[in-house]
DNA sequence: GTAGGGTTAG
């Protein structure tokens, strides 16, 4: 032994002897009774030099600061253990390695270990082992993990119950099922069966697998049928499972087998009415509970809780937090946790003002959950403000709150101080590697989300269907194809792709990319579709040209009892504007009024939106001027309402008006304003307008906003204006600008002009039959006939056709579409004749009929 | 018993 250390434990020895009783037995007393905090008080309080802290005392100080995350605390600890040379006892080494495990840092449990190993008296036994390989796989370093289990056995050392549940427990969590049959093997053959606690480990391992019904068998083969942990096991392996109905169903049958219920028995049964949201049965269970006197059980109180703010119902779980007098830290948190799940972020921030100026002790829970909440309310001040509580409570290298801050910081739009966390960051689980790739993914940093994806991989740290979802949308935000299909392919081979986030960010990235049929087969693969998963596939239709298709997918929904919320309103609307059915953008409204579905920023505009596009001026109105807020996408929609209904003045007006409210229009509101100014004939305007965006708004013009200005010039007939316009563009004019020239040429005649157009647009697509149209119009207008025909005859010789122009009408609950030149529908004579009156009427009115044809 | 990262919208 080391001169020093001989010395140290001399002293120890020494002063065990002079350890005074009172101060160490208030110490346990005050941790027993969970007064963490005050604990660790009386023992920084107690003078170094009196010692009086016994051996015994430092496992239940460890166990103190880890479930305070008090790292602190925790170092102080270790250095007086060191000073005694008491960090070889297995005891205290292990209780050492839980709390640095616990506290977040793995690297420091690992030292301790290895300390441990390297001193000649004292190898590490199986209690040391044991939390070294449960801290190895709680970081997610299973193939370490697993190892340093091979290893331990290589060095002599037998597995016992513990580290077999422990390895248990990491088949649960990677669903590794055959290796959890192989260690029910090893169980069978080292004569382990028979061990209530392995029993019910295995039946845990066999529901994490997805085996319910394999857990189900070993339960129903369980020789102790009162053994109460083996029925809460498998009424939690239920749910798991998505089996909430089997759990209650199982919880009923506990409640009448002769076991008696413990704690656990409840926690379970409302956690499965949680899942089901079946709050008639939780409210049951809450009898039960008086009836069978634990009202007043902690454990109980908090899934309670939890159970009424997960059915949505956070003032029945305020009533429970109210109802209890000695509210521990796991109860307000729970409060905290069900405020932020039902969108009361504020009052969660509220109760943990209370909880610091009542000083009531405050945990990691407390501040990973309020993190979380100012995430969502984007309260960067507040965020701030909890990022020096961690500090003053030293409780920065916990894993969770570092993520926590992370997405804090990130969510509040501020990268510098995300990234100043991430680089402090030492050790990392798999909820932490999500947080940073979700962080980059939202910051548009697709590629470096990918890169840390691929890091996190390699080592070993598994992804998960959190980490999956963000990786798709990483693949999604770099607009390639393959590596979508090679993301797809990933998720598969994890088993991840049926989880409905991974499906839903699926159908999302198949549909943005125009893949509709492979965003239909992941979708129709789901075998859990929630309303999300709904919205994404209607949202696919609608992005993919296929209106009709999202618009019928609405009764699916009803049909398989969802209500539509207001994601589904707005992009259902979307749907309806492209084809103009105002029939059934009426019925939307009308059911978004009748089921009081709030009515968001988004849905208002997406009914001003479809109302204008479906020639509703009037309601548009009507909405936009009484919402109560306004964004840039509310001004752009209204204003290019009036523009499109041919009330120039008014956008004009309104763009005015916007300006007043301090928006800032974007390249949107000029296009908006510009296209008006075409469609009313005010030139100058528009002109005035397209130099304004750029010199006054720094909004540079796009390809769109050029075709306008070539437009607004060739309706005004100055084709030559528009000709010059054209060759003096900063970047090169694409098709819809030469098509509005070619328009304008046709509509006044202009045959020179026309022809050098068309030249210059079939030299850039030749291959492109609807670019010959115009021309073809244009012949027929001036009467070139053979020209025309000419025409007509080199395109179907290459073999060209124009995918053919169509219109619709939403009569009775119908959408009828006709396509130019189709004559097969029954009542085309009719149509017709209706067709050759109006155009008889508009002439004797002196109306032009320019655009309608009839054939 | 309570926590931290993720999906749909113009």
């Amino acid at each position: 032994m080391h001169f020093n250390q001989f010395i140290s434990r001399k002293f120890y020895s020494l002063r065990q002897t002079e350890v005074s009783p009172s101060i160490n037995s208030k110490i346990k007393a005050l941790v027993q009774q969970g007064k963490y905090s005050q604990a660790l008080e009386l023992h920084s309080k107690t003078p170094h030099s009196a010692l009086t802290t016994a051996k015994f005392t430092f496992p239940s100080l460890l166990k103190t600061c880890a479930s305070l995350s008090n790292l602190y605390h925790g170092r102080t600890i270790h250095a007086s253990i060191v000073t005694m040379g008491l960090q070889s006892d297995p005891y205290i080494a292990t209780s050492l390695i839980n709390m640095y495990v616990k506290c977040g840092l793995l690297g420091s449990a690992l030292q301790v270990f290895d300390k441990m190993s390297e001193s000649r008296d004292s190898a590490p036994d199986i209690t040391v082992w044991n939390p070294v390989i449960d801290g190895y796989f709680k970081y997610g370093h299973f193939e370490e993990g697993l190892a340093q289990f091979c290893r331990m056995q290589e060095l002599g050392i037998r597995p016992d119950g513990y580290s077999l549940s422990i390895v248990l427990g990491i088949c649960n969590r990677l669903s590794w099922y055959m290796a959890g049959r192989q260690i029910h093997g090893y169980i069978i053959r080292n004569m382990f069966e028979g061990d209530p606690y392995l029993e019910t480990a295995l039946i845990g391992m066999y529901s994490s697998c997805s085996r319910p019904m394999e857990a189900w068998s070993l339960f129903g083969k369980l020789e102790n049928r009162s053994n109460i942990v083996a029925w809460n096991v498998m009424i939690g392996g239920f749910v798991e499972n998505g089996m909430w109905e089997k759990s209650l169903e199982l919880y009923s049958l506990a409640k009448n087998e002769n076991c008696k219920l413990v704690s656990a028995s409840f926690t379970g049964a409302f956690t499965a009415c949680s899942h089901g949201e079946v709050l008639d049965f939780g409210r049951q269970v809450h009898c039960d509970v008086i009836k069978m006197n634990f009202q007043d059980d902690p454990y109980v109180c908090t899934s309670l809780l939890t159970m009424y703010a997960k059915s949505g119902s956070v003032e029945d779980a305020k009533k429970v937090f109210d109802q209890v007098l000695d509210k521990e830290v796991e109860l307000r948190n729970a409060m905290i946790s069900a405020f932020i799940g039902n969108g009361r972020a504020y009052d969660a921030l509220g109760l943990y003002n209370k909880m610091k100026a009542g000083e009531t002790p405050v945990d990691s829970f407390t501040i990973s959950s309020l993190l979380s909440g100012c995430s969502v309310v984007g309260s960067y001040d507040f965020g701030r403000t909890v990022h020096a509580e961690v500090i003053k409570r030293s409780m920065q290298s916990n894993v969770a709150i570092q993520s926590a801050l992370l997405t804090m910081y990130y969510k509040c739009g501020s990268t510098e101080d995300a990234d100043s966390v991430f680089y402090t960051m030492k050790e990392r689980d798999v909820v932490a590697w999500g947080s940073m790739i979700a962080g980059f993914c939202q910051n548009r940093r697709f590629k470096d989300a990918l890169d840390l994806f691929r890091a996190m991989e390699k080592e070993g740290v598994k992804a998960d269907s959190d980490v999956m979802t963000s990786v798709i949308s990483a693949g999604l935000g770099l607009e390639n194809v393959e590596l979508g299909h090679l993301i797809h392919g990933f998720a598969i081979k994890r088993g991840l792709e049926s989880d409905v986030f991974v499906a839903c960010s699926l159908v999302d990235m198949y549909s943005k990319f125009g893949f509709a049929e492979s965003a239909e087969m992941v979708f129709s693969s789901m075998p859990n579709k929630n309303l999300v998963a709904w919205n994404s596939m209607i949202s696919c239709y609608s992005w993919n040209g296929l209106p009709e298709m999202s618009i019928n997918l609405l009764p699916q929904i009803l049909q398989h009892g969802f209500y539509l919320d207001s994601v589904s309103i707005t992009t259902v609307l979307v749907a309806v504007s492209s084809v103009a059915a105002l029939l059934k953008g009426k019925t939307l409204h009308a059911y978004q009024i009748r089921l009081q579905i709030p009515s968001d920023l988004q849905v208002e505009n997406a009914l001003i939106d479809m109302y204008v596009k479906c020639g509703c001026l009037k309601y548009a109105q009507l909405i936009f001027e009484n919402m109560p807020r306004r964004n840039l996408v509310t001004w752009n929609s209204m204003i290019a309402g009036y523009g499109s209904h041919g009330n120039c003045e008014e956008a004009v007006r309104l763009f005015k008006e916007m300006k007043r409210s301090e928006t800032a229009p974007d390249e949107v509101t000029f296009l908006a304003l510009i296209t008006s100014c075409s469609h009313s004939g005010m030139v100058e305007e528009g002109l005035n307008l397209f130099q304004l965006m750029r010199i006054e708004y720094g909004v540079e013009p796009r390809m769109e906003h050029y075709a306008s200005v070539v437009d607004l010039l060739g309706r005004a007939g100055r084709l030559d204006d528009a000709y010059s316009f054209i060759r003096g563009m900063p970047i090169d004019a694409d098709r819809s600008v030469w098509l509005c020239l070619l328009f304008a040429c046709r509509a006044h005649r202009n045959m020179e002009l026309g022809e050098l157009v068309a030249d210059n647009l079939l030299k850039m697509e030749p291959a492109r039959g609807s670019n010959y149209v115009p021309l073809l119009n244009l012949y027929g207008e001036v009467e070139m006939w053979d020209r025309a025909a000419n025409l007509r005859a080199s395109m179907k010789g290459r073999g060209l056709k124009k995918s053919p122009g169509c219109s619709w009408i939403e009569v009775k609950n119908r959408v009828d579409v006709f396509f130019s030149g189709d004559s097969s529908s029954t009542r085309r004579i009719e149509i017709y004749k209706t067709l050759s009156s109006l155009k008889s009427n508009m002439e004797g009115k002196g109306c032009s009929y320019e655009g309608i044809e009839v054939c």
